[in-house]
DNA sequence: AAATTCTCCTGAAGGC
DNA sequence: TGCCTTCAGGAGAATT
């Protein structure tokens, strides 16, 4: 279930590889994705060259001098480099060709997508209304606490809404709280300025030490280069009910807030 | 307007 | 062992 640091990771797992590099082509192979794959992708791509691959929230931006690929892996999609000729299997939906081998996209679940534009992909429609990047500078405890004002949804759901912040999914909220001893319940607007300078923090530290340990694979996360992520030995409390708390030893307790599992420190947390 | 619920999908896991 | 049912969740759409 890619986060932030699971896109991340397959940026830069499969950059390298694209850079610079020519595309000869794409073959879809099964188009039926969360939105069906432009059928004229092959033709607007062919014989386009790769500048950079760069990623806004959770979307990869595969950037040519003809136009932008937008990928999204959804719940299950991967990217993967792999060598050529390869052997198509199940949920393969898509392959990009290039000169030094092949870009698959597989989706068992299909809940990713594949956009092409020829404009601005910031101006995507995609793209258009997401929040700051958790990374950058424009995002700290002063910006959370002034979009939180007056806001009545619970913190946990209110970090995970992209139009706040962009890239903090259901693993990440979780663990980001605890680090800031926030209960997930918590009004957002009932979060203090200088909690939320520490919430803040706690989100950057844990999506950076993630990125660091090349993600979190819990079921069927791989990165680019088709090694899982170890972050998910570092989770402090998502999916560990009933678990000691690392903190404090208290049995760690989940809730399940908008049809999302939610897990904290009883104790730690309020 | 803000908050909540619904929806897409399929593999894994749990129950009997 | 095997067939059920349930669960997982990113994010736009629909609803309250």
């Amino acid at each position: 279930m890619p986060e932030l640091p699971e896109v991340e990771t397959t940026r830069r797992g499969i950059a390298p590889w694209l850079a610079g590099r020519r595309l000869l082509g794409a073959v879809i192979r099964d188009g039926r994705l969360r939105w069906p794959v432009p059928a004229d992708l092959n033709e607007r791509l062919t014989g386009a060259t790769v500048s950079t691959v760069d990623r806004r929230a959770k979307y990869l931006l595969l950037r040519t001098d003809r136009g932008t690929a937008i990928v999204h892996l959804g719940m299950t999609g991967s990217l993967r480099i792999l060598p050529e000729p390869p052997t198509a299997g199940p949920h393969d939906h898509v392959d990009l060709l290039t000169e030094s081998g092949v870009l698959r996209y597989n989706d068992p679940r299909r809940f990713g997508s594949v956009h092409w534009t020829e404009s601005d992909p910031a101006g995507h429609v995609l793209l258009a209304g997401l929040g700051p990047e958790p990374l950058s500078p424009d995002f700290d405890g002063g910006y959370l606490h002034a979009v939180s004002r007056r806001r009545n949804v619970a913190i946990k759901v209110h970090l995970m809404n992209s139009r706040i912040v962009v890239g903090v999914g259901n693993i990440y909220a979780s663990e980001a709280l605890h680090r800031a001893g926030i209960h997930p319940l918590r009004s957002a607007g009932r979060v203090a300025r200088p909690r939320m300078d520490l919430l803040a923090a706690s989100i950057t530290a844990v999506l950076e030490d993630a990125i660091r340990a090349g993600g979190t694979t819990i079921r069927d996360f791989y990165g680019g280069d088709g090694q899982p992520g170890w972050f998910a030995q570092s989770l402090r409390v998502y999916g560990r009910t009933g678990e000691a708390c690392l903190s404090c030893g208290t049995p760690v307790k989940h809730v399940v807030m908008t049809g999302r599992a939610t897990y904290y420190c009883p104790r730690c947390q309020r």
